[in-house]
DNA sequence: TTTGATGATTCGTA
DNA sequence: TACGAATCATCAAA
């Protein structure tokens, strides 16, 4: 009885001979080895052997028949698929070298927010370095993968004509060579998608980034907020100037006056020097440009008069107070603004955009001039 | 490191 | 839909 191995001795000499012949090693040794590949094929047992080899095979083939069926791609690679078109990694596939930065400064990640800020540039940057490194990685391992799969295809090739390799077998063989690269591409697929994450929470996130405003639009804000203490209510005119004079976003002096009417109401006491810094300082402007230029430090509300839903003893009463009083003697406005304050919008339902505070400065102005 | 200030978000309401 | 209220997360000064 003949006994053969499963790993096929009469093809290893073969196949070494070929590789030494390859890598230019070839020698006496190649030369022996090709001796002994003559001299088996040669051999008078070589056809028994060979279909000794074939029922193996028959065998084997049976055995791992069944366990070879590959699934359809998974969800999970799917998801991860998903997100990286999302995030405008795998964009650039088969775009090659040469276009991915244009195509890198081009892409929007999904849900970005769509300001220059500089934030944002630099999360683009650092979104394409992420893109190059996992098509640069891919890249390799397709390439390690055709390689590896030619090389086992030829390596197959020629051990087929020592035992029987069947076509089918070369596929399989191919077929488990390109999941093991799958897998290995999924993993890339999957930390590239945490690092994508990773930097879309450092980014993006607008808690995170958050930066104190700038002098100037705090001061800006804080006047109209003050002028307009009667009714601290922008319209959406109003909060575009402001935003435009402050150079932040309609949204963002939403968010602060929400900020202001609320912290202002709860600790009245803490604002009321800040409350007597810019009554005086508008008061002053005012006087300064005469009672008709303030409109270019404050933004107006859409219309003016006094027939708002807040009773006229209001801050902006207090304003106008201030304003006499300034130039007589330092404003004693802290205890008024409060009383008044108190007595005006706090409680009371915020008023429709287009309704005038009481205490608007055109109307403070021409109340002023009066 | 702690703490107050502050911009942003979320949720309920009118 | 805008607002108030509560809360979160970060900044910056002590």
């Amino acid at each position: 009885m003949i006994t053969v191995s499963s790993g096929d001795p009469c093809s290893i000499p073969d196949v070494l001979g070929e590789q030494l012949k390859r890598t230019g090693l070839s020698s006496s040794r190649s030369a022996y080895w090709n001796d002994r590949k003559h001299a088996l094929s040669c051999h008078r047992m070589k056809p028994a052997l060979f279909s000794v080899l074939c029922e193996i095979k028959e065998k084997t083939v049976l055995s791992i028949h069944g366990v070879q069926e590959e699934g359809p791609p998974s969800a999970q690679l799917m998801r991860l698929d998903n997100m990286l078109l999302a995030e405008g990694v795998s964009r650039l596939e088969r775009r090659g070298r040469g276009g991915s930065a244009a195509a890198a400064s081009a892409a929007t990640p999904g849900g970005c927010p769509n300001d220059n800020s500089l934030e944002h540039s630099d999360y683009r940057a650092k979104l394409s370095q992420i893109r190059q490194i996992y098509h640069s990685e891919l890249e390799k391992y397709e390439q390690a993968c055709r390689e590896f799969t030619t090389h086992v295809t030829n390596l197959l090739q020629e051990q087929s004509r020592m035992r029987p390799v069947s076509p089918k077998e070369i596929e399989r063989m191919v077929g488990v060579i390109h999941g093991k690269f799958n897998a290995i591409q999924m993993q890339l697929k999957q930390s590239t998608c945490e690092a994508v994450m990773t930097l879309r929470s450092r980014f993006l996130d607008a808690r995170r980034k958050r930066r104190n405003f700038s002098k100037q639009a705090t001061e800006v804000l804080n006047e109209y907020f003050y002028s307009h203490l009667s009714n601290p209510y922008p319209s959406e005119e109003a909060k575009e100037e402001l935003a435009r004079k402050g150079g932040i976003t309609v949204s963002q002096v939403s968010n602060w006056f929400g900020n202001k009417r609320i912290r202002y109401k709860k600790n009245m006491g803490k604002f009321q020097e800040e409350a007597t810094i810019y009554t005086t300082k508008m008061a002053v402007d005012t006087t300064k440009v005469g009672g008709l230029g303030s409109q270019a430090s404050c933004p107006s509300t859409p219309s003016s008069g006094s027939s708002g839903p807040f009773p006229l003893t209001s801050a902006g009463d207090a304003l106008i107070t201030l304003q006499t009083l300034t130039s007589l003697r330092p404003a004693p406005v802290g205890g008024g603004l409060q009383s008044q304050a108190r007595g005006g919008w706090q409680g009371a339902a915020p008023p429709a955009s287009t309704t005038s505070p009481a205490g608007d400065l055109s109307s403070v102005n021409s109340d002023a001039s009066n």
